[in-house]
DNA sequence: ATATTTGTTAACCAAGTGGTTAAACCATAT
DNA sequence: ATATGGTTTAACCACTTGGTTAACAAATAT
C-alpha cells in the first residue's frame, strides 16, 4: 500500500466516523502511521482531502442506483433487485450511509455542488416506468416520488439511524444484524404488497 | 427572556445545524448576545452544555411515541395517529430527527448513557399487541420489530436524509414540503396495506 | 446604608488547530 | 559517483479553541 493510500484510508476511517468538524489532521496522520506533513503533501488541505473520501462514497452508493433503475426489469423486479442488493452493499459498509446524510445535512453547499458533477442517480426513467404500470392497472395510483422515499427510507434508515434504532425499538447488536439480513426481502415485500393493485 | 434561556436558545440552533464538534462556543456567545464567559457560569462546559440541548432535543420525541404505543386502541389506529402525529411534529422542527441521529452517531457512548435515564420509548407493549393481532389473523405473520423498523423508517428518514434525498430523488422544496405533507396519511396507508391479510 | 450574593465583562491562558518550511532521505537515471 | 526527482521528517508558526480569572456592576438581604 503507498502511503497516499494509506492516508485515504486513514482519513476515510476517521471522517466517516467523526465528520469532517470531529477529524483531525494529526489523528489521521497517526492512522496511517506518517508524519502530519505527508497530508498536505498528497492532498493540499483537510477541506479537499476530506472532499476525496466524500466524492469516493457517493460514487460507491451512486452508480448502482441507476444501473437498476435503468434496466428493463418491471418496477416489482426492479424493487426487489434494488433492495436486495442495496442492503447487502450497506452491510458490508454500514457507516457509509450515516456519513453521507450527516456531511450533506451539514454542508449543503457543498454537498450539492459535488453531487451536480458526480453521475447522480436520475430517477425520472423509473418514475415515468411507475406511471405506465399504474395506468395498465399493475400499480395502485400512488405518486411515484412517494414510492421511491419509501424504498429509500425502509432500506437506508436502519443503517443511518443505526444507534438510535437500537435503543428505540431495543435491539441487540445480533439482533440488529439478524432483522437487517431479513430485509433484503422483507423491504421489497411490504412496498410490493403495498402498492400492488 | 432570561440570559440563561438566550445562551441555550443560540446554543440550540447552532449545535443542532452544527453538532457538537462543529459548533464554537464564541459562536453560541455571539448569537445569544453575551460574553463567552457567561456560557460557562451558566453550563460549566460545552459537553454539558450540549448535553442540555441534546437532552431537551430527545425528550421532545420520546413521550409522544410511548402516548401512542401504550394507548388502547388497535394496531392499525396506533399506526395511523403515530404517523400523523409524529410527522406533523416534525414538520415544524424538522432538523431535530438528523440532529439526534448524527449526535447518537457520534458519539454512541454517551448518548447509551443518557437513553437509560431518559424515559425511552419502550415498544414493548405494542409488539405484543402485534403478535395477537397476528394470532388473530388481523396481520399478517411478519415480525413486530421489523414493522416497528418499517414505521420509523418512513416516518423519519425523510427528515433526516433531507439533502441527499431531495438531490437522489430529485425533488424541489415546494415538492419536497407537498410530499412530506402527504406522508402524514401516505405512510400509515402504505404500511397497513402490506401487513393486512 | 451597607454587606452579600448574583450577573457580567474584558483580558488572559495553555493546549490544540491546520498548515508550512527547510533540511534530510532515497531511489533512479546519468 | 553523483546529480536529480520525488518522498519524508522534525521543528515551527499563526491562529483558534475551550476555559479561567479578577475586577466590576447590579440586585438582594440585612
Amino acid at each position: 500500500m503507498t502511503t497516499e493510500e494509506k492516508i485515504f484510508e486513514s482519513a476515510r476511517l476517521i471522517f466517516q466516523h467523526k465528520g469532517l468538524a470531529g477529524a483531525r489532521m494529526q489523528e489521521i496522520a497517526d492512522g496511517a502511521g506518517i508524519n502530519k506533513a505527508m497530508l498536505h503533501y498528497f492532498f493540499k488541505s483537510k477541506q479537499l482531502l476530506f472532499e476525496a473520501v466524500f466524492m469516493n462514497a457517493f460514487s460507491q452508493i451512486a452508480p448502482q442506483i441507476n444501473e437498476i433503475f435503468n434496466s428493463h426489469d418491471s418496477v416489482f423486479d426492479k424493487i426487489r433487485k434494488f433492495t436486495e442488493s442495496y442492503i447487502s452493499f450497506v452491510i458490508t459498509n454500514p457507516i457509509l450511509p450515516q456519513f453521507i446524510v450527516q456531511e450533506m445535512n451539514n454542508n449543503p453547499e457543498f454537498a450539492t455542488s459535488i453531487i451536480k458533477h458526480a453521475n447522480r442517480p436520475n430517477p425520472a426513467f423509473l418514475i415515468s416506468q411507475i406511471e405506465k404500470e399504474i395506468e395498465l392497472g399493475i400499480i395502485k395510483p400512488i405518486k411515484p416520488k412517494q414510492i421511491l422515499l419509501d424504498i429509500f427510507s425502509m432500506t437506508v434508515f436502519p443503517f443511518a439511524a443505526h444507534m438510535l434504532m437500537k435503543s428505540i425499538v431495543q435491539l441487540s447488536q445480533e439482533e440488529f444484524n439478524e432483522l437487517v439480513q431479513e430485509r433484503r426481502t422483507h423491504v421489497a415485500d411490504q412496498i410490493i404488497n403495498a402498492i400492488k393493485t
